[in-house]
DNA sequence: GCCCAGGTGAAGC
DNA sequence: GCTTCACATGGG
């Protein structure tokens, strides 16, 4: 997020261009940032003096260096954190997280962003915006996609994944998930709970327990971690089974593994010339 | 055309 | 239990 990770420097919810910036819409609130010396310079609508749910969410006040001194001294790390100087974990908002990580399978970074953005244009509720914002529409509520229906999400190009979504949606609507509850959860009985949900299972899970939650328990083992894993920590195994990999996760890397998690991420994709 | 993508659930041994 | 497969859709 600071100057050393120039590229695409935003993975939660949609994030585009605006000049040297980018903007978004955060919390039903729109926003823009731009890397400066030292820091970010932030721009919103509110005419207050602080944007509170906008530091909240890049995790402004969290600071790295204690977690980067926490990580295992070897060399993936190391060259991780060297190359992704400045990343940090957002505070994403859950039911967003959730979606969008449910219409994840399977799909690209780049088509999961597509598919957010179009569920956000055809039924997020507009915010207020400056008049040179081009994004105007937060993430629709649980509610608004149980009403607009599978058909709906099938037309923002969410093919098998729109009765997951559905599913996810009711639950929250009638109360049978409770997302604030979850955050009074140990992180296994969380993970449980939201593992209910049709479509979801243990990876999804385990990203909004880590990107909505904070919860550094909880490392997602995605096609990318996987790699990661394999190549940097069992190069001469042929193939790593998956049990082998989420032990070795889970007593490896300390009390921020979900922040290594990220590193790891972003390092594997970067190297992976992307 | 073919393979793969921030997986999951169901069906098959 | 573990392994295989379908699931929509688009990019390389």
């Amino acid at each position: 997020m600071r100057s050393g990770v120039p590229l695409d420097p935003f993975w939660g919810g949609v994030w585009i261009r605006s000049g040297a910036g980018w903007e978004s819409v955060i919390c039903d609130r729109w926003a823009r940032v731009e890397a400066a010396p030292g820091g970010l310079t932030v721009s919103w609508m509110e005419g207050v003096s602080e944007a509170l749910w906008l530091q909240q969410h890049l995790a402004a006040d969290e600071v790295l260096k204690p977690i980067l001194a926490s990580f295992p001294d070897d060399a993936p790390l190391r060259a991780a954190v060297a190359r992704c100087r400045g990343l940090r974990l957002l505070r994403q908002e859950p039911w967003e997280c959730l979606a969008s990580f449910i219409c994840s399978s399977t799909k690209q970074i780049v088509q999961i962003r597509q598919i957010v953005a179009l569920l956000s244009e055809r039924w997020g509720h507009p915010v207020a915006v400056p008049p040179e914002a081009v994004l105007n529409r937060a993430f629709p509520t649980a509610a608004t996609l149980v009403s607009a229906g599978e058909g709906a999400l099938r037309d923002c190009k969410l093919g098998f994944r729109a009765p997951y979504v559905l599913d996810a949606a009711r639950r929250v609507v009638e109360g049978r998930l409770d997302l604030e509850g979850l955050a009074r959860m140990e992180t296994p009985a969380a993970r449980e709970a939201l593992m209910e949900i049709h479509g979801v299972g243990r990876k999804i899970a385990d990203c909004v327990l880590l990107f909505a939650y904070g919860r550094q328990d909880a490392f997602p083992i995605d096609v990318w971690v996987r790699r990661a894993l394999s190549q940097l920590y069992f190069p001469r195994v042929h193939q790593v089974s998956a049990a082998r990999l989420e032990s070795f996760s889970e007593s490896y890397f300390g009390p921020y593994s979900g922040y290594a998690q990220q590193y790891l991420f972003h390092y594997i994709r970067l190297e992976a010339g992307r």
